[in-house]
DNA sequence: ACGTTAAACTTTAACGTTGCACCACTTGGC
DNA sequence: GCCAAGTGGTGCAACGTTAAAGTTTAACGT
């Protein structure tokens, strides 16, 4: 048989001349095609149980065009994948791609992924039949070259204004609405906003936030806003500024929960007491916000369900489904211990 | 020509026929073979540049029998990649890979990974050249089929006992020596443990612990402990029994951060100051660590350097520079403010 | 002038699948 | 008795690269 010394692995024409078959037999049962008979389909089917063989994936996709794998961007940032927020967001990639037969390829979008366009060959080199950018940046123009492409691709959590380009994302005018409700119908007249500022989703969430203050009658001179830079240590920094700026706001909304607890920390540092005397809202609702102290009041964004939406889209363009996505999920309060009546210092 | 309307890709036929040279040729350019000359060599290269070709991967990997793919094996948890203790390792797998040329792949050991010996299929079909455990339990004994296998394969920060399994890790002997002169040195008298009790690290570990306070002096009955699954959750409960079943407890070691931030939580809403009313301490030092109320003492793991030596190993394996690989990293203790005197209660 | 060696390629045969075109046989309608 | 359609396959040429062995040319020592 096979095994005379030379250890090469058992391949479609190993079973095929043990069953008797042609090799396309053996792939047409491989890839369960209905035109083979029930009888030899179990004769194959038992053989490649028997060798326990496994096709090589290679051979399969240079074949096929068809790789079987997704890719997942995300931003250049320090050890970037123990960040909660990216990896709720990959957990439903993941778990969605797998249920749907596909494997998940991990990508950065360092200088190099951009500088060389590697995002396009990636795509172009066929490792990857679509790709989901999360994270990804306002200042990512890199992003139009792919707008026209015809490649399955789609952002997670972000878009970019009149453009084509394919996403799925919270709705953060919803989330600026919901937030200031909360902070005003708990007295709150006095205002400081940690915000992020380099996607659309987040300049536009903050001026829909401080618009809607605005209509429910506060006055611009009690709303401030620092840049937060998405970060614990951002939001840490940015309440010290607030507060140094405006030593009397009662509310600090946070435009992502990492900010918020950066914020919550510098506060306990402050000796100001959560949510006696300053009440904290964030956003996302990551898992961490369950155990802050207090727990964390904040704006709920299915991340799990916006990557596995993402995958939906991904895979629908690349089979041509359709042309264009575009989707939006709605969002939720989730009242913990971080917020309460407002109480002038 | 190749370009009458059929939207075939540029392959290195292409760019041979253009230069005048033979695939070969074109192929050794690719691979930096020194034996091309200079002059051939910027012709190549120039006319790679130009039609922005791409290398096919799969056809690579198939005539090359290499796939310069990791596959990283995380457990089966809900949300898995949303753990800051994996995502570090991965962070540290990712970047190293990176920078060796290798792409990073994601699996979970779910049922059907293991029960259809994925795992084994994976390393086969040559999806990829090595792949690394991260968070395997010694239930895991699947594991043991490859311990002769030969393939290329190593655990993170667990080992099998009296095992030819390669591993890395960190010195968890060391931990638990450092928590212990820490708390003792402190005064504490009156211990309770969180433990993990699903890796024969995490139980080397607690039996040390419990070894070096009683080599101190301290009574076993003064000693308890309770399994926190290496959650938040699990410590919170975990720290709610140990303080039910003994309250005058005036310090908490817990075998993860994760379970020390869910005791912290715990001891905050029964009421309890840390550090004042009672001391806790974690391990591994994963970056919120730093953002708790109060900044959380714990015992550094380097868990992205873990990540990055896994890398080193499984390539040294798959590469024949060695046949086996087990590694164990130094720790140190990282004092925040969760930890201090012992006063009794 | 001659053989030897090295440099710089080229030729050819894999690598392990899949898709397409084709074929042989059966069934059935008229 | 002949054609049409359906069933259950087969054979072969891709797919795009690399590895190994072979060829040509130039350089060099004796």
């Amino acid at each position: 048989m096979r095994k005379e010394g030379k250890s090469t692995r058992t391949t479609i024409k190993d079973i095929a001349r043990e069953c008797g078959v042609s090799l396309s037999t053996v792939s047409l049962v491989l890839n369960n095609n209905p035109r083979i008979s029930q009888a030899t389909r179990e004769k194959v089917l038992e053989s490649i149980e028997r060798h326990q063989y496994q096709p090589n994936a290679f051979a399969s996709s240079l074949a096929s065009r068809s790789s079987h794998v997704l890719s997942v961007v995300v931003p250049h940032l320090n050890h970037v994948f123990a960040d909660v927020y990216f990896g709720e967001i990959v957990s439903g990639i993941y778990e969605h791609a797998t249920e749907l037969g596909y494997k998940v390829l991990l990508d950065v979008a360092n200088h190099r992924f951009v500088s060389s366009r590697e995002f396009i060959r990636v795509m172009k080199s066929r490792r990857a039949d679509g790709v989901l950018f999360i994270g990804s940046s306002m200042y990512d123009d890199y992003l139009m070259e792919l707008e026209h492409s015809g490649y399955p691709f789609v952002l997670i959590n972000h878009y970019f204004p009149n453009r084509g380009i394919n996403y799925v994302m919270a709705d953060y005018n919803q989330s600026a609405s919901l937030a200031a409700d909360h902070l005003l119908g708990l007295g709150h007249k006095n205002i400081g906003i940690l915000a992020g500022t380099t996607t659309h989703t987040a300049i536009a969430f903050r001026e829909q936030f401080i618009r809607a203050c605005k209509i429910n009658g506060l006055s611009p001179d009690h709303i401030n806003w620092a840049d937060g830079w998405f970060t614990e240590q951002g939001g840490y920094e940015g309440a010290e500024w607030l507060l140094s700026k405006n030593p009397s706001i009662t509310a600090i909304m946070a435009g992502n929960d990492k900010m918020a607890i950066g914020a919550m920390r510098a506060l306990a540092k402050r000796g100001l007491k959560v949510p006696d005397d300053i009440s904290v809202i964030g956003m996302d609702d990551i898992p961490p916000a369950q155990f802050t102290n207090p727990g964390l009041t904040t704006i709920r964004h299915d991340l799990y369900r916006l990557g596995a939406l993402g995958v939906e889209g991904a895979l629908s363009i690349f089979k041509k489904q359709t042309s264009s996505f575009q989707e939006i999920l709605p969002v939720s309060l989730v009242e913990r211990e971080s917020t309460g009546p407002a109480r002038s210092r």
